[in-house]
DNA sequence: GGCGCTATGTATAATTG
DNA sequence: TCAATTATACATAGCGC
């Protein structure tokens, strides 16, 4: 956008490709920014930075992804509850020495090994959202038990759930069917809230009193 | 930007500020897009709609966050790919000879880097269930966060659970006897959409009529 | 490789239809 | 209210340090 045009491809150059991600990364950033100040919505972005220099075989998690709001620390610290992720930084330093490789060897394997228990745990978490947000995905908890090492137990409560929701879902479409008609009007937003009643203080000062509409 | 200076504040002006809403949305959407695109990194934005015309509170169902890539059937097909767990299968056979060293280490290495992608895909994953579960996602986020439940595992998240149901229950039996009164401004959390259907499904028509209720 | 600069391409606020 | 137009404010590609 400036003393060219921008051809709408991936930038081949390695160099000018990463300036450029963080010049428009930082523009895009503040054009959530913005949007989300001037018309007081909800908004996010989410950039997972370009994979380093091929050189740098690792590090660990690769940075947190840039996101916004990095004000909303809500976002950014779920985010980094993932993102941050223990340890191993340092696998860096390997060499080539025979009396090397076996520690690096089993260095490496630990932390296979705590990144597949890592895997599991977001597993399971992803698997938990997605029951929160749906009832569909409930039957997925399913796979929990036979993936994952859970406690027998799970599947009990796994089960009540199912059928305690069912049931309840019946009964509410049974009972609220007729009601519909209503709805027009006395709905409340609602919604949303899947599964805590959340507590939100929309601090926005005064778009409260939006009355004008047009 | 243009022929005035923008106040970066929020825009009183219901009608401006919508249109305001709706160029800039556009815009950022085409910036995710390109950055997506030129620097060939996996970003995404979440922007939720601004609140309806609010003539009276009348929005059943919020209309489906404005994301980008391409709208909310991308990212579904996203997060259906994440949904595979492809897992790590072979970390298993591994030797510890000396001349296999350093084979077993590169193995070890690819595995990680895979392992890492894997996570940030999951985070994404995550983000996205999480701010499609709810319009009001960031806030339960810090809900979420304050229940740990993102912390630990199991048998929070089966305690939420067990807390939704309860609520539904309280809410199916408060609606069932109470619905005549049109509570306009109740704002019982109430629906059932969230745990009993939650389609991120992106037909945004307008909702319809789910048995919310309220 | 990052920082700053500047010429230009873009995004968009205000205006008009 | 939305679409097209216009005048400006911004964002940023290419360079030099």
């Amino acid at each position: 956008m400036a003393r060219k045009k921008v051809k709408l491809a991936w930038i081949s150059n390695d160099s000018s490709r990463r300036a450029t991600f963080k010049k428009r990364n930082k523009g895009l950033m503040k054009k959530v920014s913005e949007l989300s100040t001037l018309c007081a919505v909800t908004a996010c972005a989410i950039v997972f930075p370009p994979p380093p220099p091929t050189t740098t075989t690792n590090s660990h998690h690769q940075q947190p992804a840039e996101i916004w709001p990095s004000s909303a620390s809500e976002v950014k610290r779920v985010i980094g509850r993932f993102a941050e992720l223990p340890h191993m930084e340092r696998t860096k330093r390997m060499m080539n020495q025979e009396g090397f490789l076996r520690h690096t060897a089993s260095k490496l394997k630990e932390q296979v090994k705590r990144q597949q228990r890592e895997n599991r745990e977001q597993d399971v978490k992803l698997l938990m959202y997605q029951c929160l947000g749906g009832h569909k995905a409930l039957h997925q908890l399913d796979s929990l038990k036979d993936l994952h090492c859970l406690g027998t137990s799970v599947d009990d409560i796994i089960n009540q759930l199912y059928q305690r929701i069912d049931q309840l879902e019946f009964d509410y479409n049974t009972t609220t069917y007729d009601d519909d008609h209503h709805h027009q009007n006395t709905t409340t937003t609602t919604t949303t809230t899947p599964l805590i009643n959340t507590t939100y203080d929309n601090h926005h000062d005064d778009d409260e009193a939006t009355a004008t509409t047009s």
